[in-house]
DNA sequence: AGGCTTATTGATACTGAGTTACAATTTCTT
DNA sequence: AAGAAATTGTAACTCAGTATCAATAAGCCT
């Protein structure tokens, strides 16, 4: 099966619904395609408005949930009343650290979760459907910080 | 060292920082080592009302952050704009499977994230304080639901 | 024990993320 | 092209969590 583009896939998943496919929600997902990092509602509508796309942030909560269901982009954090997001359609699993000071992300993916998840699995008898690991140190520029406090 | 008490464990810990210990902090902090189970800020406040005793939902978000400042508990995972938490003094670190549907969740620890943290911490130079680590999935109750639908 | 300093309390007002209601508009099917 | 039904933006709303502030109380010092 050949790659299909983010907007294919969401269009089929559409269609599935009975949804329809409307230019706001182009822009939104074309907007958050083009980001290669973590995203939240707030920066995605003020970039948006500086590009001159006129979508009302009403429109992009009622979407996020969709994207999610579409497997398209997935919940990574919340922090201080932020949610955070990325794509995961065509993007490897990862996990994430977290500088609790600098908030600084670093990610990185390990095989012994998906071992860990197949051991639950058997154990609880539950169908896994994902795992979120959230790692939170100190990273080394704000340890220099702290040390010559 | 003898084992402290959470009460014990927090008066220093208020003491260290200058802090009082009043009868409100004390009854909020006696109502969280009473429950034996993740717990939000709504339902304690509702089950602490219903026991008579009087505190204000201010005081018991203004207490949380120290308790977890202190070391005492945790934050396990924020769901539908609920943030759940945790005791963590005097417990073995865990983390959690949660089911999907009905919301059920299961504890594990695994031997393997702390190599893992210490893996991390070698890489990106990180000082580890701790991780969090949710796996998601369907219990088996569920997914029987989800067949026969 | 009494007095003083300063932290804490509860009430209330506020903030900000996310949701909801609804009339106007647009998509999609036929 | 027409009509049913979904979607949009606006504005009102909800609700967790925070800030303000006057009244109170803890802890320290004599
Ligand atoms: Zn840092
Ligand atoms: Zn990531
Ligand atoms: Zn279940
Ligand atoms: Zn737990």
């Amino acid at each position: 099966m050949a790659f299909q583009s983010e907007l294919e896939v969401f269009r089929k998943f559409l269609k599935n619904q009975g949804m329809r496919y409307t230019p706001e929600r182009e822009a939104i997902i074309k907007e958050i395609f083009s980001i290669h990092d973590h995203f939240d509602v707030d920066g995605l509508y003020i970039s948006m408005r500086r590009k001159g796309l006129r979508v009302s942030k009403a429109s992009i909560y009622r979407l996020i949930p969709l994207l999610i269901e579409a497997n398209l982009i997935a919940e990574v954090f919340f922090d201080k009343g932020q949610t955070y997001y990325e794509h995961i359609y065509g993007h490897e699993h990862h996990c994430h650290l977290r500088c609790k000071e600098c908030k600084k992300i670093e990610e990185f993916s390990d095989p012994r979760l998906k071992d860990l998840e197949k051991e639950l699995s058997e154990r609880f008898g539950y169908k896994i459907l994902t795992h979120k690991l959230q790692v939170i140190g100190i990273c080394s520029k704000c340890q220099a910080k702290e040390d010559s406090a």
